[in-house]
DNA sequence: ATAAATAAGGACAAAAATATCCTTAATTAC
DNA sequence: GTAATTAAGGATATTTTTGTCCTTATTTAT
């Protein structure tokens, strides 16, 4: 459904939500870690995620790392997608016509327009908060347990 | 949500069952044109959905094309997806964790459960014929109208 | 002030997805 | 049988996504 980054950007809020504070910040390396995701590139991810303080907030330097403020965990779930610049996925039509709409709808628009209306509204109405707080439970996982390329010594 | 080459396959498809029989074959270029896809990418597709008669039937020569079967007709379109190896995309876990399943669910699936078995019904119990009888009544449209590049003179 | 730790950011590399082109094979019409 | 038409299939090109590496800037601890 989403691309990788996004699944990543994902993971990271999350994690980030669940185990971060402005007294406990989170290295990349811890984050890449936990969530199963290649360094580097979950570095640029947050950096996007970062940028203009819209998702986390970031301070470097020893002790320094990756926060979220109350204020932050209480974005929906879309805001990441949104940072990320692939909202657009939720409300995109299925067969790939330039937009899904009444007007010119899609074979497929009149059974899975429920669906999509359902999607949204979980996007929109959960919060970063509330799956931190699944995480919190133990009731829910965050990280990839797929083949990973050993480093070679 | 799905790749391009799943949805130029799945518009490709209904427009065969739409329009497509043993007495009336459709070109290449006639289904690029109808929907909106490039044209040598489209063959490539349909090369894909034609493999094993999965999909859909072919020949080559004058009056050659692309037509189907009832048969064909009756698969659901999920059998699409499946023969673009994308059918997972259906059952995939929402943050990209290896699998999605009850028993290491990611914070997301608990809400996103019920959305996802209703995607999978979807796909399961409409067929390829339904959405192509859909276009028969007017109501439905199939052609991408976006930007398209203009060729050089 | 200096050294160490850490993210920011740019440049680059690798892989995958998308797209085009050209030659070959099959079929049909004549 | 020959020419024309059409899909099959291989090779290649382009673009996007994913991933790595290296240098710089910022902050902290001493
Ligand atoms: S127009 Fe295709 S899903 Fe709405
Ligand atoms: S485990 Fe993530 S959606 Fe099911």
């Amino acid at each position: 459904m989403f691309s990788k980054a996004t699944e990543y950007a994902l993971r990271a809020v999350i994690y980030i939500a669940q185990k971060g504070s402005p007294e406990n910040k989170i290295s990349i390396e811890e984050i890449s870690g936990a969530i199963g995701s290649p360094r580097s590139f979950t570095a640029k991810i947050l950096q996007i995620l970062r940028k203009d303080n819209r998702i986390i907030q970031s301070v470097t330097g020893p002790q320094g790392g990756f926060y979220m403020t109350e204020q932050h965990r209480k974005l929906p779930v879309r805001a990441i997608l949104t940072a990320m610049n692939e909202d657009h996925i939720l409300s995109k039509c299925v067969l790939g016509l330039h937009t899904c709409n009444e007007l010119k709808p899609c074979p497929m628009h009149a059974s899975y327009k429920k669906i999509k209306e359902q999607l949204i509204q979980l996007f929109e109405t959960r919060t970063i908060a509330q799956l931190a707080h699944e995480m919190d439970a133990g009731t829910a996982f965050i990280k990839f347990l797929g083949k990973k390329k050993e480093k070679r010594k």
